[in-house]
DNA sequence: GGCAGAAATCAAGAAATCATAAAGAGCACT
DNA sequence: AGTGCTCTTTATGATTTCTTGATTTCTGCC
């Protein structure tokens, strides 16, 4: 369901939180230390779990390090009671502060809310339930996962949507083959990520069945595909025009 | 700076919050039982104070009446300590749970914490696209790996979009041919730097395709390349002003 | 003006990457 | 178990890009 990073030196804790996050159906990513957790949080997880007392790189360090590039939540994990720590983190850039101990359900049911805020929050900006983002003739709607060209339903398997979703909302940026496959299948699943090849080959094969017209998925030759803003026409070198 | 409305029906509470959120710049609505509360919920705040123990209507009847209607993060206040009453209150879709009697720095550090979070999802998602670096009028985007002059495309290849950035970003310094090729090829590739000058004129062909006036790639002789942050006209008498 | 070294140009072959097709594996639903 | 759909893998051919070496042009200097 989510990606969720778990930063504590107490390694009973860890593995607790794992247990339990995994039964719930998240990937859980952990780290022992401060460092480990910057590197991890390279994975851009959907949330963070970050204790304060570590020994050599603190919490406090890590969310410090980490917080202009990760928009994801951070949940402080703390045994310091004293007001003013609980202030520090949160200033930090934290979103909670929970102490320790804590009460597993409790903890659990915060990080759902959590979750379910930031899915709210993205849901809000790209429309609700019954919204249809439009990006040209292209219409998508992440409630009920169905696309449209030119108003024609696309029927989309769901790794052929996970994909186009990607591309659309992120209109313009190039992502590879592997950074495709990583974001839909998981980091660490493993595969080839020839697979995108196929997948890409059949989204254009279906999107051009209605609209022969435009080129919508673009190939960056030695890079991988982006979605074209401004779609070129036809076979589709918008290349060679330019050059 | 944000809309926060309050529902509480212990006035002074109410005040005292009023007060401090107003004089923190934010617009404060008040509203002192659940039915009051549901009304004002119409105006869209930006956050929501909301206690659960209140005569008629309480706490968690609001939170359920609005949380289809209002996206916005709701803080739950209560002097119930149980864990259940904690986590029902995050189960019905309450974002923060804060114990009475609190602290008030916590509560606004929270508050704060809350709406910079509200903030970061908002003008995260979509929209991106925003990053063309400019150089005069060569503009480059990383994410797309596009690279325009005078606002027309260049199409250019994968090893002609590293070198172009390599120099562009770093306008003025010269580049000698075997510093390019390691740069971009790697520390270990073996090869030949001369296949460097290929790609540079490639470049410049393009380039001067569209704008055949200015030379923004200079020969610096004996040594390498540069981007000129100050672009010499025409057949390259750049270069001898360079020397 | 002529010379040597450096850079630019050109063309063609080599290498890398992508598109396509086709077949096999996995899965859910009967 | 059988069927149908989706997903994955593999192989092949087509295309683009990169590289290389020969050749020409340019630069700085005598």
């Amino acid at each position: 369901m989510a990606r969720i990073l778990v930063i504590d030196d107490q390694l009973d804790l860890v593995a607790l939180l794992k247990d339990e996050l995994e039964s719930r159906g998240h990937q859980v990513l952990t780290a022992l230390d401060g460092n480990e957790g910057v590197e991890l949080a390279q994975m851009e997880p959907d949330l963070i779990i970050l204790d304060i007392m570590m020994p050599g790189m603190d919490g406090y360090d890590v969310c410090r390090s980490i917080r202009s590039a990760v928009s994801c939540p951070i949940l402080f994990l703390s045994a310091k009671q004293s007001e003013t720590d609980r202030i520090k983190g949160l200033a930090l850039g934290g979103d909670d502060y929970i102490l320790k101990p804590f009460s597993l359900p409790e903890l659990l049911a915060r990080v759902d809310a959590h979750l379910r805020r930031e899915k709210r929050a993205l849901s809000l900006k790209l429309g609700g339930e019954g919204n249809w983002i439009r990006f040209g003739s292209l219409a998508i709607n992440l409630h009920s996962r169905q696309a449209t060209v030119e108003d024609s339903p696309l029927s989309l398997t769901k790794r052929e949507f996970d994909i186009l979703e990607l591309l659309a909302l992120n209109p313009g940026q190039v992502f590879s083959r592997e950074q495709i496959y990583e974001k839909i299948w998981g980091y660490d699943a493993d595969g080839d990520s020839a697979t995108v090849t196929e997948h890409i080959k059949n989204i254009r094969a279906k999107i051009s069945s209605i609209d022969p017209e435009t080129q919508y998925i673009g190939t960056v030759w030695g890079i991988g595909y982006r979605w074209e803003k401004r779609p070129g026409k036809g076979d589709g070198d918008a290349r060679k025009a330019i050059t």
